[in-house]
DNA sequence: ACCCTCACCTGCACGC
DNA sequence: TGCGTGCAGGTGAGGG
């Protein structure tokens, strides 16, 4: 379910939900979910931790233990955490439990088995594989005008391919890559190396501002004490997209159709008019 | 560097 | 109803 506002959501749930709740002891049911953690190192560098604080890092979640480990979570396409009461049974697909000392479960479950989790010490958990050449937070200072097109310059791929491209900008996926592109007037087949200056300034403020409107969005819907950022994309009433999955209806500004084309074997969606 | 394809999985919507 | 096809919000690997 992730791009970078859907997990910043589900981490602000998981503070609401479970932070200081000390873990009994955890469970890793497919070896696989943590390919550099085994079950039983796993279970032992959690067990008998508590939640101290869970933050986010691009799209991966960072549950800080009162131990020095992090859990580093990454959702992929379908991964999930849902806080069960102690009598209800798992869900299929769950691939990691989290069993507390009050009773109840936070389960990861994962119908299409991308999702992957670690477990690190906290003050070494920047220089893992999985963060260390991450782009700047787009809402950071770091993520400048400058930084951007530095960035753009650097690369001779396509736009689209570039934004998808999470040491280049980090947090956006394939829905927000064509929202950003359609507000910034820029077409997604344009070569990274040849936006100017002033379209990649345009292009800045446009990734931020639909990240900001997702994440207020999103804080604004009611949420789900058990499927843990349940509804947040499409801001939970269909969706809500100027673009992205609307192929042949109206460009919002000019209502020429929208078209939608494979880049990289992923769907892109742009209006021919309004960006060049 | 780049580009492309495939792989990892399941489920759903569609057309016949 | 069933069956095949293609698609899905993400990424990494491997080959050219």
């Amino acid at each position: 379910m992730p791009e970078l506002p859907e997990v910043e959501i589900v981490t602000r749930s998981l503070n609401k939900l479970v932070r200081n709740r000390r873990i009994r002891a955890s469970e890793l049911r497919r070896e696989r979910l943590a390919p550099d953690t085994p079950p039983a190192e796993f279970s032992r560098r959690i067990d008998g931790s508590a939640i101290n604080f869970v933050h986010r890092r691009g799209k991966h979640l960072l549950f800080d233990l009162d131990n020095g480990q992090t859990l580093i979570t990454h959702l992929r396409m379908s991964g999930r955490f849902m806080l069960l009461p102690e009598e209800a049974e798992y869900p299929k697909f769950t691939h990691a439990a989290f069993h507390f000392t009050d009773g109840s479960r936070l389960i990861f479950q994962d119908q299409r088995h991308f999702g992957l989790m670690k477990v690190t010490a906290t003050a070494e958990m920047y220089e893992a594989k999985e963060l260390n050449k991450l782009a700047p937070e787009p809402f950071s200072d770091e993520f400048s005008d400058d930084y951007l097109l530095r960035a753009l310059k650097s690369s001779k791929r396509s736009l689209k391919e570039f934004l998808l491209d999470q040491t280049k900008v980090c947090g956006l996926g394939n829905i927000y890559a064509s929202e950003a592109m359609f507000l910034a007037g820029i077409s997604p087949r344009k070569t990274a190396n040849s936006v100017s200056r002033k379209r990649a300034a345009e292009l800045r403020v446009q990734i931020v501002e639909v990240l900001r409107e997702a994440v207020e969005l999103g804080a604004t819907l009611v949420p789900d004490e058990v499927n843990i950022g349940e509804g947040v994309y499409g801001n939970g009433s269909g969706t809500s997209w100027r673009v992205y999955d609307r192929e042949s209806q109206p460009c919002p500004n000019c209502e020429s159709p929208i078209i939608r084309l494979k880049q990289a074997g992923r769907s892109t969606y742009f209006c021919r008019k309004c960006q060049k």
